[in-house]
RNA sequence: GGAGAGAUGCUCGAGUGGUUGAAGAGGCACGCCUGGAAAGCGUGUAUACGCCUAAAGUGUAUCGCGGGUUCGAAUCCCGCUCUCUCCGCCA
């Protein structure tokens, strides 16, 4: 979330920006204003208050040693009046501060101000792109139907154990599916990035630190006898080991990676894009997570777009890099690119990594910080984007590799496969 | 699942009602000392929110979390959460 700090300070500046995003904040953001004002009113008169009864309480300590048991009784009378009026003065902080939380939660983040303002994704521009779209001529196969030719992937045994949107992936299939990961996170891991294993469930405070409790709740698989969330992405366990932490300047940027299975509800998901495996109740993804500084996290962004385009490059596929509008931006987010590569079967780009800078919108929430030269605690910028995702980037690796021998695997994936063709 | 123990600052650890934001030790930072270092000595070392134009200063809160008793709570009472140990089960 946002800080009061900047919201009360930067009142047009916040307003206008938030335009973009296609959020009205004027009124929501003089609530606040209003709150806040009432706030410190009451905190002030409710300091007031208790500073003079622990300087009273003192004093009757004293006295009493004293044996001056009268002017401790008088004392007495005199703080219970006090305390009184204090219920009423907490009540009313109490009550602007909750105010004050529930309004800040309520506004998105500040677009970055290169950000252009765009109804939704269609708006969104093509920052570059590369890789040659293959001519698979007029007898193309789907990955669903590849899939099954050569035996990689049971979508409807998945629907038999567990249900759709839950594949069973066999034989040379699984191969694949390893290689990749373990590509993904050897390339990080030599791009200067930490790996880290987190716990696939987490708690509800995780899911506040990152923002996808309270607002996406229903997004998210929940074991309510343990209380615990699954993950709809590492992001949340690898952010949030740096929720409530004061890092020093010297440990930024931070870089992790981390494999996980995702696991997300994707309640009202319908149509062609849950077909086969565009859209998965529960996938794999290589995800990289950067803590860093302010000054320096949009050069991060950058290193980590570059980064997930080298990926893609290695495998071969035909990408593009879309600059999100406004519109089409998440709510935490204040810059994001998305990787889309071309699924040459299906003949529509796919959506396979998001990278994003949040700069101090999560932090905020999680409370990471860092000391910066005047020791005084700042908080932290946090990035992260998937590095990659893995079934669309399956689905494009089976679909624009197919020939009449089988399917072809990149170069740069067989020392992981051990082998270079799948064949019938 | 059963039984027990515990949760204090960056870390360890003292503290069972009254200048305790918190002894002591360690760590870290700075200074002195040194040719340099170690040792030694000295100083400093939490966070949030207020007040103050800012700094300086100052007020309040915080000893797992929430509530209660009291003029006064780290310390007493109640509830919750978490951690550890032993037994059981188990990849």
């Amino acid at each position: 979330m946002l800080t009061l700090k900047v919201i009360t300070e930067r009142r047009d500046e916040v307003i206008r920006r938030l335009a973009i995003k296609h959020f009205d904040a004027k009124v929501v953001i003089d609530r606040i204003i209003e709150a806040d004002k009432t706030r410190r009113e009451s905190q002030q008169q409710l300091e007031a208050n208790l500073a003079e009864l622990n300087r009273i309480s003192k004093n009757i300590g004293q006295w009493l040693k004293e044996g001056r048991t009268n002017e401790a009784e008088a004392a007495r009378l005199y703080v219970a009046g006090l305390k009184e009026a204090n219920k009423a003065l907490d009540e009313a902080k109490e009550t602007a501060d909750q105010q004050i939380q529930e309004l800040l939660l309520s506004i998105p983040n500040l677009p970055h101000e290169s950000v252009s303002e765009g109804e939704g994704a269609a708006d969104n521009v093509v920052e570059r792109q590369g890789g040659a779209i293959p001519d698979l001529g007029a007898n193309a196969l789907p990955h669903w139907e590849l899939a099954k030719k050569y035996d990689l992937i049971d979508f409807e045994l998945g629907v038999k154990i567990a249900g759709a949107g839950f594949p069973v992936y066999k034989g040379y299939g699984c191969r694949l599916q390893r290689a990749l990961i373990n590509f993904f996170l050897d390339s990080a891991r030599q791009d200067g990035y930490i790996e880290v294993q987190p716990p696939y469930l987490v708690n509800a405070d995780s899911g506040y630190g990152t923002g996808n409790l309270p607002d996406k709740e229903g997004q998210m698989y929940y074991a309510p006898q343990d209380n615990l969330y699954l993950i709809p992405t590492a992001e949340v366990p690898v952010t949030n080991m740096y929720r409530d932490v004061i890092l020093s300047e010297a440990d930024l940027p931070i870089l992790n990676v981390a494999y996980s299975a995702c696991f997300r509800r994707e309640a009202g998901s319908y149509g062609k894009d849950v077909r086969g495996l565009n859209r998965l109740h529960q996938f794999d993804k290589v995800e990289i997570v950067r803590i860093d500084k302010p000054e320096h996290s949009y050069r991060s962004l950058d290193e980590m777009v570059h980064y997930v385009q080298s990926l893609v490059e290695k495998l071969e596929l035909p990408w593009r890099i879309l600059r999100l509008c406004g519109g089409d931006m998440s709510f935490t987010s204040a810059l994001t690119f998305d990787f889309e590569v071309y699924s040459a079967a299906q003949q529509r780009w796919l959506e396979v990594s998001s990278v994003s800078n949040f700069e101090t919108y999560q932090a905020n929430r999680l409370k990471c910080r860092y000391r910066d030269g005047n020791k005084k605690p700042q908080l932290c910028h946090t990035l992260n984007g998937s590095a990659l995702a893995l079934p669309r980037i399956l689905a494009a690796l089976l679909e624009n590799n197919q020939t009449a021998d089988g399917i072809r695997i990149p170069q740069a994936l067989t020392p992981y496969t051990g082998f270079s063709l799948i064949g019938v």
